[in-house]
DNA sequence: ACCCCCTATTTGGTCCAACCATTAGTGTTG
DNA sequence: CAACACTAATGGTTGGACCAAATAGGGGGT
């Protein structure tokens, strides 16, 4: 009795798409190349036009090509984005049921690491972004939803200046899921407010000054006390 | 002269996707059932067999189905699974061509986080699964390979008991990326693996002592030694 | 009665050939 | 020479046919 363990048949489309996805991540097929058109690939690869059409589809859910229509048209090998990514942290989030409080959590390991880095290698731009948001947020006044989207903002611009792109990526996955979760009763008081705007200013001040320890226990004790007072106010929701 | 923006042609699989990908995100198509048979599913939706095929493709792609064939197959609905999300950050780094600096930082933002997380929420099991790395660890004697396997080991266990899904994706997706990134040499000297032991053994107390703080600061310097350690031989390397 | 094997059936996988839709080039005409 | 129509190239879509895999169900052998 031979001994076989059971085949494994792989669709004729996921070959050719593991192959071309090969190519393009080695840097055979660079950014910016042109894949040869639907039907000369059918050819070349000896396949079907329907199936060489499932494996660039495939492709392009990876955010490896893009395909243009018409004339001149094809598929292009692109640089895969963050939005790419955002939308598969986004469906994992939703297909799992991630408590938002386990999405909180991502952000306080995010955050204070993103600023020491910010500190230690802002420029010039970064800093800008920061300021422009900072002010934005300070002078919303009673605009609730403007003070959340300047509050996001200033937070986005802290990690984009932190130079890390996987990071960049992460937050701004989890950004929207964050934003959603945003109780805007927690934000009535002027009190509350202000107590954020300052909080701003002393992680701003660390960086300014390059301090990366500094920059990352001011924006970990921020975040830290956003989380926790999330957390308390679910309890009494969930007492209620 | 009336107003009007590039109209945007969506394509035919393209709004089935969209359209099936919300019904199982809304719950209305539960993890477990069934879709119906693609020659209904095309009758139903007025496509063409080919379309719904290419959307139910883009669903696989994106972890929220799986399909069999044969008798009884079918496409049902799974629940999407971290390892789709790893294959898409992993894409992402590659794509990217993330540096392995980048990577090793988010690694050391999101472990000290974990440790925290694991103090606080970690179970029975998960401490036995911590100790049994952390003796093979301490025994692999000379062997490199096996004492890198089982750090990569204690690592993730820690992930894993904090809970969080999330971090535990993120961390799973990475720490690919994090061995290939590992320079062996580096742990050569047998007083270089002793260092990891016992700094490995300092996080756990403060795990089983479900000490948050204690863990998460244990944690943070032992993967930022780690990091620095890494930093400056690459120093070496790129001045020699 | 039980088990095994064969066969029919169901379902996805693949192919083909044609035609539609979109876009860019090309030439023609006022 | 500028506007317009025509042509060509390319992906998008369709219908239909057939192949391959998996299983349910029936028919024989024990």
């Amino acid at each position: 009795m031979i001994d076989l363990s059971p085949v494994f048949v792989p669709k004729a489309a996921d070959v050719l798409a593991e192959t071309l996805r090969e190519q393009i991540l080695n840097g055979r097929l660079g950014v910016g190349s042109l894949l040869p058109n639907e039907r000369e690939l059918s050819e070349r690869a000896g396949l079907s036009r329907t199936s060489v059409r499932e494996a660039l589809r495939i492709l392009e859910v990876e955010g490896l090509i893009a395909t243009r229509t018409g004339r001149n048209g094809g598929s292009e090998v692109v640089r895969p984005t963050s939005a790419t990514l955002e939308r598969s942290i986004g469906i994992f989030i939703r297909g799992q049921n991630i408590r938002n409080q386990s999405v909180l959590e991502v952000r306080e390991a995010i955050e204070p690491q993103a600023a020491r880095l910010a500190a230690l290698h802002h420029q010039a731009d970064d800093w800008a972004a920061l300021v422009q948001a900072h002010d934005k947020l300070l002078h919303a006044g009673e605009d609730i939803p403007a003070f959340l989207q300047a509050n996001l903002d200033w937070h986005v611009s802290v990690v984009r200046a932190s130079h890390n792109e996987l990071l960049i990526a992460f937050i701004a996955a989890i950004s929207s899921s964050v934003y959603a979760a945003t109780d805007l009763a927690g934000f009535n008081s002027v009190e509350v407010r202000h107590a954020v705007g300052v909080a701003h200013q002393r992680v701003m001040d660390a960086i300014e000054a390059r301090n990366a320890d500094s920059a990352a226990r001011r924006m970990g004790r921020h975040v830290g006390a956003y989380v926790s007072s999330v957390a308390s106010r679910e309890d009494v929701k969930a007492a209620a």
